[in-house]
DNA sequence: ATGGCGTACACCGTACGA
């Protein structure tokens, strides 16, 4: 069973492309982030054509996530409940897993946090916060949990092009770092970690300066799936291909791979 | 120190992303 991630940048500019991605990638369940149109724009039609069912949270604009999957989508919830926010960057939904079990999934767009000290800094922190106590809440109901997404962080000096260059910056800063690891503390595993890599493997570049041709990225688009889960993945890879394409979005697709048990 | 590029909305520029 495969699951992917992928911040699109506008999915009424991007439709093309996801569609052409899921049929030569037709994974089980894809979620999106950055979505940038309201929920009655959200091209369900088109989606359930080629096959996937879909929930999603839509804001005109800004944010929007959404999980695309070839099975129905159970218990929708939107946003982290219990915390008031008017940006779209949670959804979750229950579907069969790798073996039938059921299979909790979340598609997340985290803060970026614009600037260290910022007021969207402080936001981002405050929303990490929420997150980690409605995932651990969350995790003792669903022990097969995936969460995917763009976490806006780069775990280590290891999925950042030029760390030096980093330091103590938005995405690395140490605060930022703190909360990431505060979610894998829960008992999530990094599923691009538990395999060897290629140095400099990133998910995002920079639109400007030619970044994507001179690999000037940073790894901020993570599956982390829950301990008994990530004993059932065999990979975890990031495609780079679509991010070649005309018009790209500037993030790549992740896939992780999960076996039955 | 700034802006580079791309998207959206709407105004002929600004906000935001990462």
């Amino acid at each position: 069973m495969k699951l992917a991630t992928w911040n699109v940048n506008s999915l009424n500019v991007r439709l093309g492309h996801v569609i052409a991605w899921l049929q030569a990638n037709p994974v089980d369940v894809l979620c999106l982030q950055e979505l940038k149109l309201p929920d009655e724009k959200f091209p369900h039609e088109a989606l359930a054509q080629i096959g996937y069912y879909a929930c999603w949270a839509g804001q005109k604009t800004y944010n929007g996530v959404a999980i695309l999957s070839r099975s129905p989508l159970q218990a929708v919830q939107r946003n982290i409940p219990g915390y008031d926010d008017p940006q779209q960057r949670i959804i979750a939904a229950t579907l069969p897993g790798p073996d039938g079990a059921p299979l909790r999934v979340i598609s997340a767009y985290c803060p970026n946090g614009q600037m260290v000290g910022s007021d969207k800094y402080a936001y981002k922190l405050d929303w990490f916060n929420a997150l980690q106590d409605w995932l651990q809440a969350e995790m003792t109901q669903h022990p097969d949990l995936v969460i995917l997404g763009d976490y806006n962080v780069a775990p280590t000096d290891a999925d950042v092009y030029d760390p030096e260059a980093w330091v103590g910056s938005i995405l690395v800063s140490e605060p930022e770092r703190d909360a990431f690891h505060g979610l894998l503390h829960l008992g999530l595993q990094d599923t691009f970690r538990l395999f060897d890599q290629a140095p400099k493997s990133f998910s995002w570049w920079d639109y400007r300066q030619m970044s994507f041709r001179r690999n000037a990225g940073v790894r901020i688009d993570h599956i982390l799936a829950s301990t008994d889960l990530s004993g059932q993945c065999t990979a975890c890879v990031i495609d780079k291909i679509p991010r070649g394409w005309e018009k790209p979005s500037d993030h790549a697709p992740v896939v992780a791979d999960f076996i039955a048990r």
